[in-house]
DNA sequence: AAATAAACCAATTCCACATTGGTCATACAA
DNA sequence: TTGTATGACCAATGTGGAATTGGTTTATTT
């Protein structure tokens, strides 16, 4: 806990700066004032020590998870928040069965929570959007709706995590192009497989049965993956 | 399909703004160019319409989802992308409980995962920060090897959107204080329910039992979740 | 050699200004 | 009066250059 524990490879706090960083942070961590330190530079001539001095100090901190640094930002208190996830970035590094694993973990859930609160209003809009990708002239347009059909499930479960959750995957397989692209200008099967597992959904919801409602939409999500694997 | 179709109450499209507006919309989708379109104010001059004019198709088309409109940014083909989340303003939006809903759904079908996928290095990585925890001199140390251990089981399950999903639900939880504050400078208890439960979930994950690994984590969640709601 | 000082680099922020969709008020025409 | 065109204004966003900042290298000094 104090610095004057070493390394067996680490340099001597000889100046005491290390003791001297500890005890602004604790300063710091105390009132609720803004987590940043002053620049590297101001830093090392306020404690009379070289910057080189002091950057070694502040590595120490840092790999402790007291603090961390970013060039062009500047020195905080604190574990380093992650970056905001970016679609188009996971896109490149995932594939299609790792998104359907995903999917398959929480859409289950949001249905099954969407039985149980979803509005009377939002069980109608469920349902026009199902007719809307019966009647789609097209597959973009299908898709657009079935796109809606989902995100309106996660909105009628009233769950906002889960809710941001799923639009983000959602924005990952929008970002690109998985499987054979649809031929342009041909409608949707009078029969596809989605219409009747889209209903089995909503029945179950409007009737209030979670766990009917949690499997019909798993059996929905196998059929999609069976398809997009290519055995359909 | 086609703008001779009119809405009982909107306005006819005497000039044609509409049709023409589409036919614009069908000759960029095709093209692999830029999905913008001219502001507006260049737009209705080129189309010889006044802006008021040109903003109602726009509306119609933007309720149509066939573009997008956003202030100080322009106007777009296809529908809205949505915001990339942010972790401290999802927090505000939710709670605790909405948020072990969703680590129920996911960290489960992580551990899982982990069983089939987790390298000797990583189940060595894992049962390192469990002892970690067991040995925090805090409880803010210990939440520390905690999280870390929940990442680093997201992290052997292989599975990209997953680990990002679970990483911006430890962000949520990070940036706000939910349930009581534990007493600074106390360490944890020799025994908590955690480190068990910890153990029990690398046990499964070691022995390549994806089931026991699921259920396990289920085990935790659930206490930790009880803790949370204030039965311990 | 080792420590120090300074320069340099690349990522990021900051700030002023232009752009853009959204809104409102006034003038004008039917 | 009613509706439309015109233009001004607003707030959010993009843009580009200068300043800031952590990271790295080089030269100098001890």
């Amino acid at each position: 806990m104090n610095s004057s524990f070493q390394g067996a490879d680490s340099a001597p706090d000889s100046d005491g700066v290390l003791d001297r960083l500890r005890a602004l942070l604790a300063e710091l961590e105390k009132g609720d004032a803004d987590k940043r330190l002053p620049n590297e530079r101001e830093l090392a001539s306020r404690l009379g020590v070289t910057r080189a001095r002091l950057r070694k100090s502040l590595q120490v901190l840092e790999e402790e998870g007291r603090l961390w640094r970013g060039v062009g930002r500047g020195t905080f208190i604190g574990p380093k928040p992650s970056e905001r996830p970016d679609a188009a970035l996971l896109a490149s590094k995932t594939n299609p069965v790792q998104v359907m694993r995903a999917r398959m973990a929480i859409e289950p859930e949001l249905a099954g929570l969407a039985a149980v609160n979803a509005t009377d209003d939002e069980i109608a809009q469920l349902k026009e959007l199902s007719r809307r990708c019966k009647f789609a002239s097209n597959w973009r347009e299908y898709e657009v709706y079935d796109a809606l059909f989902h995100h309106e499930i996660a909105v009628s479960a009233h769950n906002t995590i889960l809710l941001a959750l799923t639009d983000l995957l959602t924005q990952v397989r929008r970002s690109v192009t998985w499987g054979r692209p649809r031929p342009e200008g041909v409608r949707p099967p009078e029969v596809h497989h989605s219409f009747v597992e889209h209903d089995n959904i909503i029945d179950a919801i409007s009737h209030r049965e979670p766990i009917k409602a949690a499997n019909a939409m798993r059996r929905h999500l196998q059929t999609v993956e069976d398809r997009l694997v290519g055995r359909d």
